[in-house]
DNA sequence: ATATTTGCAAACGCTTTGCAAAATT
DNA sequence: AATTTTGCAAAGCGTTTGCAAATAT
């Protein structure tokens, strides 16, 4: 218990019917849904799953690196199952988030490293209007 | 609330005491400070400010592009008077944001276009440990 | 047998909002 | 005079947490 630090055991995570339904949703829902649209799908599954339940599972399977997690600036968190190296763009008007396949951070990686940053993750967030909404009057 | 900035009259800003002292304290301040920080510096001038006032106007400054909102993912937002092209860095451990001059959008944003997409921001956010923290032992 | 995980409800942190009074134009 | 802005308190949203029971290892 002295040395509470280096001892803890490296929590191994195991596996639930709830976290595979979880994993299993994202798999096939390509839409980057929040946590509170996870919800409703795998409750078609596991109808007494709790909102909980989701947000630990999410932020646990963030953390091991299996899925992904995208910050918007704008609402609720949302969730990636492709985590290979790839941008976001926020739709201002219907919130939809596109995935944009850039490759931009192998050269900006290596610039902070340069600096002296240890870079763990990183997300490029593009906002403005997508190709859809543009075609929209102004008003609607 | 999205259709503010297109259906509003134009809303003609007033120059307030509150007004000026937070973009004071803002462009005098190149820590990325949050609202509550504002807060905290704003009232060594006028005490008897509200945070309400000041994140209504943080958020008012930041949508006519006179200061810029920092989204870290973690935490509350960060404000930036540079408005000119640059990344963050966010450290995961001592919570700091560092700018990182980098020049890096002309050709996405123009990728972008290309794709149909009409930018209006952008926010390219690392996250890590950085050249301060990880000469830290990992404990303290 | 032990550790993790769950569901529930309650609390949380950050931010926005309704309102009447005050200040700016 | 008209409109915007303020301070206050309350509500809001998205998310996290403490707990005892259930489950996976």
């Amino acid at each position: 218990m002295e040395h509470d630090k280096i001892s803890k055991p490296q929590h191994s995570l195991r596996v639930t019917k709830q976290r595979k339904a979880i994993f299993a949703v994202l798999q096939g829902d390509t839409s980057h849904p929040t946590a509170e649209e996870v919800y409703l799908r795998v409750r078609e599954q596991l109808p007494h799953i709790s909102l909980a339940t989701v947000y630990r599972n999410l932020k646990l399977l963030a953390r091991q690196g299996l899925i992904r997690e995208i910050t918007t600036g704008d609402g609720p968190h949302r969730y990636d199952f492709q985590t290979h190296e790839h941008a976001h763009f926020h739709c201002d008007r219907c919130n939809r988030v596109y995935d944009v396949e850039l490759d931009f951070s192998t050269r900006l990686r290596h610039e902070l490293l340069r600096r002296g940053f240890r870079v763990r993750t990183h997300d490029l967030v593009f906002r403005g209007l997508c190709p859809a909404c543009q075609s929209l009057s102004p008003s609607d």
